[in-house]
DNA sequence: GAGTGGTCTAGACCACTTC
DNA sequence: AAGTGGTCTAGACCACTCG
């Protein structure tokens, strides 16, 4: 039922497979945000496994963002779950109004060849590279270039403006079943040039602040990476760690 | 057995209660580095436990970062886990060579007044502020400022400046049986003013990268808020998400 | 071979939500 | 009242480490 991006069995641990299976089923759009999935019983009857292997496999999910366990009621799909992971930096500094998500403005897609740093992250030559500019309180405030391979992603570049949306995690999982469990970021400060300059409206030559992100599937595959840059001074990076 | 962080039993779930005692007990030193703890079969036994319950206690100080599980072999207390999780930032893009740890200047010990955003963090006024200077490569690249609670403190001031060491959250649980477990960190851009450009041996008004700080223990307490400016051309900040 | 952690089972009772 | 997740038990067998 619908490919996984992870690879064989092998032999896992059942609650591995199972993890896997549902994360799987979930890309495949097998359920709808706030639908309930199955319960732990009726997965533990259908699976041949007990109650306490299936809560080890949900438990998983939960911890990775995924799903939702209410009490009482069942196990659910959890979309705001991008907001409140992957999404919870990038607030800048005159953010009064609470987290509201930046809009995006495509700039490009294309497949192309990949630089060669890039094709050493994701393991391919062969990516559609996506340049995006984000506003907040109306003013461009990060320029992004992200890279994805077109394995992964085959016909990315030729959807429509508007189903790619202000988000591409969500985009990734329900077009691509690609679901995007975690991330290393990197940030760093340079100084804008001329293109960059020109995108974000400031001067070239000004400070900007840099995030480097690779991104990874549920398996730990490299599935995306992207550099984006913005003003210096708007700049405020949160993380928690541990 | 040593006085927790936490707070009293009050009915919690028996899992929670032995991940709470077990934390104490690392804390008061009862386990050194690379000792086993007692096995799961045994705490089972001593607490009236089963062992699933046992597991699952351990298996949250293991996530933690607190302990680390060697099949075959036992449980041990982990501490390199000090290198690996709160202090895998501040590499610096100089660095070649490695992740040493930074070496540290004490500048100053002193229990005082806390200013009122500290004072709103630590929920206390009254704390001990460090200041410090940390050295990478041979020039000073960060500059720290570090509040904590007098209260869980008290005496840190008085230290000998040779026991403390390069590196503050050892001697947090060491010492007065703290254990950080995660934090929250907010990296923003500004400039030098005269104090810090001074320490860093830079010209005011230069380029910084600022990273604040709030470190809490097991319990969500946060116990400590900490400052600290770098030059922004040297600066780069990992980060894990998911 | 004895002991350890890793996986898994087949139940139990409880707190909670839903109807 | 029925169904759900949350906790907990008392075992089992396996993979692994260590003396």
């Amino acid at each position: 039922m619908a490919e996984t991006t992870s690879n064989i069995d092998a032999r896992l641990p059942a609650y591995l497979r199972l993890r896997d299976e549902l994360a799987a089923r979930v890309a495949a759009g097998e359920w709808r945000a706030d639908e309930a999935l199955p319960s732990d019983n009726r997965l533990a009857r259908e699976g041949n496994l007990s109650v306490g292997t299936v809560r080890k496999a949900v438990q998983m999910l939960v911890d990775e963002g995924l799903l939702e366990r209410r009490q009482g009621s069942g196990t659910y799909l959890r979309k705001p779950a991008f907001n409140a992971t992957l999404f919870r930096f990038f607030q800048m500094r005159d953010a009064g109004s609470g987290q509201s998500i930046p809009t995006s403005r495509l700039i490009s897609r294309k497949q192309m060849t990949a630089p060669s740093g890039v094709a050493e992250v994701l393991g391919t030559n062969d990516v559609i590279r996506i340049e995006r500019l984000r506003d907040f309180a109306d003013r461009p405030f990060l320029s992004e270039e992200i890279y994805i391979p077109t394995n992964l992603f085959s016909g990315f570049e030729a959807m429509p403006d508007k189903e790619v949306g202000p988000l591409l995690y969500p985009v990734y999982l329900e077009h691509f079943g690609v679901f995007v469990a975690s991330a290393d970021d990197e940030v760093s400060f340079g100084t804008a040039d001329e293109t960059t300059a020109k995108r974000l409206g400031i001067g070239p030559g000004e400070a900007i602040a840099v995030i480097e992100r690779t991104a990874y599937c549920i398996s730990g595959t490299p599935v995306e990476w992207r550099i984006a840059r913005g003003p210096a001074n708007r700049f405020r990076y949160r993380s928690r760690i541990g």
